[in-house]
DNA sequence: TGCCGAAACCGAAAGCCTTTAGGTTTCGCT
DNA sequence: AGCGAAACCTAAAGGCTTTCGGTTTCGGCA
């Protein structure tokens, strides 16, 4: 009954576990965690700060596939190195849609992602930009990726008539992107943001 | 005790009351409305459709404040409308700055709002906007609205860098906006989305 | 080699929360 | 006058987060 020869728990199971069941119900608990790995529920309070410190780990999982050396990399001009980060940014937050909820409300603690934004910030601001127009800059990269990604897999997630009569252009406008293509409007609106960035930097 | 003289709850009581606790609190509980009136906690029950219900009714409280008007303006450009509508939205959720989360991350029912969406859409409709390109519009400026309107009051909301030492760029650039101007960065961001929608339109 | 503290799990419980069910009183309509 | 619906209360089920103490094992140190 006391401690086992080999430790049944780790962050990186209790990590795993969690985005499972966030992949597949959208949302966690603890207990659900304890139970698929087969452990009582305080148990996991040994590994892990508590419910917000396991949705830090997830962001942390989540981020681990956002690519930063475009951010790093010398000599580009910062519109292509924002570009290419946003993309692989974009890349590892569709792969689980249903965790960007879960992620976007609650504050950005994890070191390693903060990281990321610290050279983001540290690029715009190298390239010559106010220091009060970096973080419109980078908050705008934010929401056009997060809601890209939100939208790519779960449109209907945001905006549910109950009634399609009472609404027949919304209900119109919903169907035409569900059939259309996702990408193309990332593009744009990414292209949109970067020329926004662009006349910020010039004023 | 049985039923009073006078009802002791209403709709209207009660989203008062959640909006007080999501104002000063940032979420609300049902218990809580409950005591704040003086009341047990399944009374509540009897006027409103769940936790989810008492959600929406927030959303339509706080969206009383859009004023649709410029949407269904007729013989303005479509870029005026949406801007100042935009503007109008903005202020709205900014007066309520803590109660954006609760709204962002779930499903719009309310008919309320879900009417000025299609208002919107249609505008963008008649314009000449291709049905796949009218939601990215919509979403983008939601986007802005929303996240400008958190970062009005409550920037250090999303960020919480520990070590301010780690991330010198971005804490200068999270205090740089702090001291700035946070609507000029809304009326920048609102002109950049704009001009993309006037790109998708002639593309 | 023997011991001791730290680590890892279990069991239990406190204190929240949401939601439902049934009982009691009052109101409005027939 | 009476009856059904409305509005409140009491109670309780079942979930969640978090903490606390108990038990066993492991690793390092004398």
């Amino acid at each position: 009954m006391g401690r086992p020869s080999k430790p049944l728990l780790d962050k990186e199971r209790i990590t795993t576990t969690a985005l499972e069941l966030v992949d597949e119900k959208g949302d966690f608990s603890v207990p659900r965690i304890a139970k698929k790995l087969g452990v009582q529920t305080g148990s996991v309070y040994h590994h892990v700060d508590g419910r917000d410190g396991i949705v830090e780990l997830l962001r942390e999982r989540v981020c681990e596939a956002i690519d930063p050396t475009p951010l790093t990399s010398p000599g580009q001009p910062w519109e292509e190195a924002l570009t290419v980060w946003a993309r692989s940014y974009r890349a590892a937050f569709a792969a689980h849609p249903k965790a960007i909820p879960l992620l976007a409300t609650s504050p950005v603690r994890a070191p390693r992602v903060l990281e990321q934004y610290e050279l983001a910030a540290e690029l715009l601001l190298d390239a010559g930009f106010a220091p009060a127009d970096v973080m419109p800059v980078i908050i705008g990269l934010d929401n056009v990726v997060l809601g890209s990604a939100l939208d790519l897999a779960a449109p209907e997630t945001m905006w549910e008539p109950a009634d399609a009569t009472a609404t027949p252009h919304l209900t119109q406008a919903l169907a035409a992107m569900d059939a259309g293509r996702p990408d193309r409007a990332f593009e744009l609106a990414l292209t949109g943001l970067i020329a926004h960035a662009r006349a910020l930097l010039l004023a």
